[in-house]
RNA sequence: GGACGAGUGGGUGAGCUGGCUGAAACCACAUCCCUGCUAAGGAUGCGUACGGGUAACUGUACCGAGAGUUCGAAUCUCUCCUCGUCCA
């Protein structure tokens, strides 16, 4: 959530910054006087409950005293009906304003590229260079259904496009991967955690997917629960409305979940194969931290992210988000993108977002900093989407014949 | 699924026959004093959020969440959630 301190104080510095990122001045100088009309109900909501409370300490004294109260009976009543109404004014402000609030994503750093979209991103430095092949490289479906490693059609008849079945090496490479990536955070510091797969609306109003993403989102039905889109969700969350120690900070943090999402704005994109799909395997880094250390940690796990696949032997680049596309609550974004030569092109395997103290202003987490409660950083990345680096794995690692070589790394993971 | 019991500040935990309790006490923590040795003792301070004031200070809200009764609720009523214990 923004800061509306910061609003109040500096608007213009905050309307500059969010302008960059699409937000319209109208959109701010609502805001601003939505917190103000706020401020006034308040107060005079405040005035009246003062004179309320005077009014009922007397009461009792004069019942103490054994006095007529009569009178007094009769304002404090008079009283009572005129806060009401402050009351309910005050509410509805309220309400104004949080809704407003709410909607309003994170400022950008000053650092991030202005842009529209991923067009503009900007590209940092690429690790290892992509093969060359001396025949047509085939995309990563055709390879996983000649080497029966992935059924895409049965995944349909279970659960409907977007859903797939592996077998033999295909399922035994996902739980190897999984297993690595866990290993390999765990030995930068990562403390390993096993979450929850579903989380309720706080914690999701805690991160940001709510309210405005509601529709990307599987719902259980009749509860106010939903399944995660990421593991950023619950291991975040993890510290809703704390007060974090000091000295446990940094919290470094890596987790395996199945993610859900519904791609509802993804129509017709990545309809074939696993680049996409409902559910999905990640393992997640997350971090909590103070603001002076947070751009140290946004390296290492951009760091991290990037040794997993130079481990795993393939291709990579970095790159710099753009205004334009980042996501809501971030203040700044590295993707990481891993060549696949049967799309011959760079695609997102990792998403590493700096949030500032957007998502601790949500979720309320705090450490103590000498006297005061301060806001933590968190940051959450990638490291990584386990479907899209088998899909790496597949096709940078293929032969002629289609059969595919399995990283040196990952062979004490399959007993090889 | 049924029956009880509980949910209080960083922690333990009083209050729960409604006003003097935003909350005793203890622990932890911070500062200071004393002392000088692998100890201890004493003083003071110490919840959160938002608002007013240069400041001292001050207003409002919060005792799991929400609603209600009342001039007034941590304390009474209802609903929900969570956690225990017993039963199935």
């Amino acid at each position: 959530m923004i800061d509306l301190k910061l609003v109040q104080k500096d608007f213009d510095e905050v309307s500059r910054k969010l302008m960059r990122k699409g937000v319209d001045a109208e959109m701010l100088e609502s805001l601003k006087e939505a917190n103000e009309e706020l401020k006034k109900a308040k107060a005079s909501f405040e005035t009246l409950q003062a004179l309320q409370n005077s009014m009922s300490k007397e009461f009792g004294q004069y019942k103490r005293e054994g006095k007529d109260i009569s009178e007094l009976k009769a304002r404090v009543d008079a009283n009572k009906i005129v806060i009401a109404e402050a009351l309910d004014i005050q509410r509805q402000k309220q309400e104004a304003l949080e809704k407003l609030a709410m909607a309003i994503p994170n400022m950008p750093d000053d650092e991030v590229p202005d842009g529209e979209n991923e067009d503009d991103n900007v590209e940092l430095k690429k690790v290892l260079s992509p093969r060359e092949f001396s025949f047509q490289p085939k995309e990563h479906w055709e390879l996983a259904q000649e080497n029966g490693w992935i059924d895409f059609e049965r995944g349909a008849k279970l659960s409907g496009s977007r859903f797939s079945v592996s077998y033999d090496m295909g399922a035994k490479l996902e739980r190897a991967l999984i297993n690595f990536m866990l290993n390999f955070n765990a030995k930068r510091g990562f403390h390993e955690v096993s979450v929850p797969h579903m989380v309720n609306r706080t914690a999701l109003e805690g991160t940001g997917q709510l309210p405005k993403f509601e529709n990307d989102l599987y719902k259980i039905e009749g509860q106010d629960m939903f399944m995660i889109p990421t593991a950023e969700v619950p291991l975040t969350n993890l510290f809703q409305d704390e007060i974090i120690p000091y000295e446990d900070l940094p919290i470094k943090m890596t987790g395996y979940t199945s993610c859900y999402r519904k791609e509802a704005g993804a129509a017709g994109r990545d309809t074939r194969g696993m680049i996409r799909q409902h559910q999905f395997h990640k393992v997640e880094l997350v971090c909590v931290t103070k603001s002076e250390t947070s751009d140290t940690i946004f390296n290492e796990m951009v760091e991290c992210a990037s040794d997993i696949l130079t481990a795993l032997e393939l291709p990579h680049r970095l790159v710099q988000l753009c205004t334009g596309d980042l996501g809501f609550g971030a203040a700044k974004t590295v993707d990481i993108e891993v060549w696949l030569p049967g799309q011959n092109q760079y695609r997102e395997i990792s998403s590493i977002s700096n949030t500032r103290d957007f998502q601790a202003r949500r979720a309320k987490i705090r450490y103590k900093d000498g006297k005061k409660n301060t806001f933590v950083n968190t940051l959450n990345g990638s490291a990584l989407a386990v479907g899209r680096t088998l899909v790496a794995i597949m096709e940078n690692n293929q032969n002629e014949d289609g059969s595919i070589d399995i990283p040196k790394v990952l062979k004490p993971y399959l007993e090889m």
